[in-house]
DNA sequence: CCAGAAAACCGCAATCACTGCAAAAATGCT
DNA sequence: AGCATTTTTGCAGTGATTGCGGTTTTCTGG
């Protein structure tokens, strides 16, 4: 927010044509390109270091080393060192933004709900997969407070943006606060399931791939009688 | 003594403060007392400048110059400048613990979990209560990213232990991940439905206990026909 | 191919959270 | 008072993060 942000550019590039480029792999300059080389660098370095040695023993400095830049250009890149580990979260979150927004008139909130569980939650390759944070990721966080506290930050901010969404795609049947209500105990449960089938028995795919689904029609029962909001009085 | 010019009670004499002794419930002596005294003003301290100040713009140099001790002790007391504001959420959560144990023979889970909300959500003097964050400290913690992130985990870790007790108190209804799956349902649900009230309408007591409310309707509306945990067949 | 503009990169210095260490001070006990 | 224990503190160091200013690379237009 502060210097450059990696996200969106914040001007229209001079001369740069904005041609049918889905992946920002092809057509664009090679300014780009470079940059978006080290940025995969980056997150690929940090990922492999922070599982190797821990996060806290891995410097930002020895990232930018095996990567190739300096350290001071790594700020340029990611606000800070957590954002290494969440960095590509946000295609998760567009996921679930584009199954709600794509709701059909026949769908109801309990199912909407139910099939962003289905595509963000408990159908990744790797076994599961929550918002992002897959099998390796997931041993990182959970082993590491700092990566707790940004993972739980990140969650919310997802949950805030869904729960929009789903007020806007359901005028009829939610407000804002049902809406968070709804997306809220929907992840709720889902992580709570998650949380203590790690903590009895460690990280199992397996497991916790049948906890998310446990968590999620416990949520999703709470949803099935949906009824507008009383009043917008307060 | 060589750097104190805040006007500290450094060599107080060994004379009660109080006058009377008997309040305490402790029978330590003046040691105990002073650095419980020590701790209370350095949490005034800080949330008072945290308000004032901003977080980020408030150093822990100047809390302990507020509170009369060196920078270097501040850690004695504290763990880091977050626990500061957090630093009596204990107390809530002890509250849900007790709620749960206390169960009676015809409790169900589903009542228990709103006796839960009520206790310690919805049911504090100043309107709203989210585990120990109040009025203020909400108010603090939502405006800063680093708090948000430290009252995420330290949620969290509320939510995990709360699942467990839950667990305990339901053996029949109950295992560990559908305990898991409940309170997070619960305390997700509480804190989506208040995060959209925070978002739409500021910080309004009387808004944010009605989301709560409404929150912890959806919730345990999940819970209402909580069965026995099916083992899953994957 | 060249000049100028824009963007990115880098080094330097500074602030601040946090930690380990050993001395100094306060306190408790006899 | 004299000794043991606990607490406080100063010092020095690591590492994240930021502001500033200079240098290099890439882009754009001629």
């Amino acid at each position: 927010m502060t210097t450059r942000d990696t996200g969106a550019p914040a001007g229209t590039p001079p001369g740069e044509p904005d041609g049918a480029a889905g992946g920002a792999a092809e057509g664009g300059g090679w300014r780009r390109r470079k940059k978006e080389l080290t940025r995969r660098a980056l997150i690929e370095a940090g990922l492999r270091l922070f599982r190797e040695r821990g996060y806290h023993e891995t410097t930002i400095a020895q990232v930018c080393a095996e990567a190739g830049i300096a350290p001071r250009t790594f700020f340029s890149y990611f606000s800070g060192k957590e954002e290494l580990v969440f960095a590509d979260t946000a295609e998760r979150l567009n996921l679930a933004l584009r199954v709600i927004e794509g709701r059909g008139p026949d769908d109801t909130v309990a199912g909407v709900c139910r099939c962003i569980a289905e595509e963000t939650f408990a159908l990744a390759p790797g076994g599961f997969d929550l918002l992002g944070l897959t099998g390796d990721r997931m041993e990182l966080v959970l082993s590491t407070p700092a990566l707790q506290a940004a993972a739980m930050r990140a969650v919310g901010q997802a949950e805030a943006r869904m729960a929009q969404a789903l007020a806007r795609a359901f005028p009829e049947e939610l407000d804002a606060v049902g809406a968070g209500a709804a997306v809220g105990a929907l992840v709720g449960a889902v992580m709570g399931a998650a949380r203590m089938a790690f903590a009895t028995g460690g990280t199992d795919a397996h497991a916790a791939r049948a906890a998310m689904r446990r968590g999620v029609d416990m949520a999703v029962r709470g949803l099935e009688r949906v009824e507008p909001a009383a009043d917008s009085g307060g």
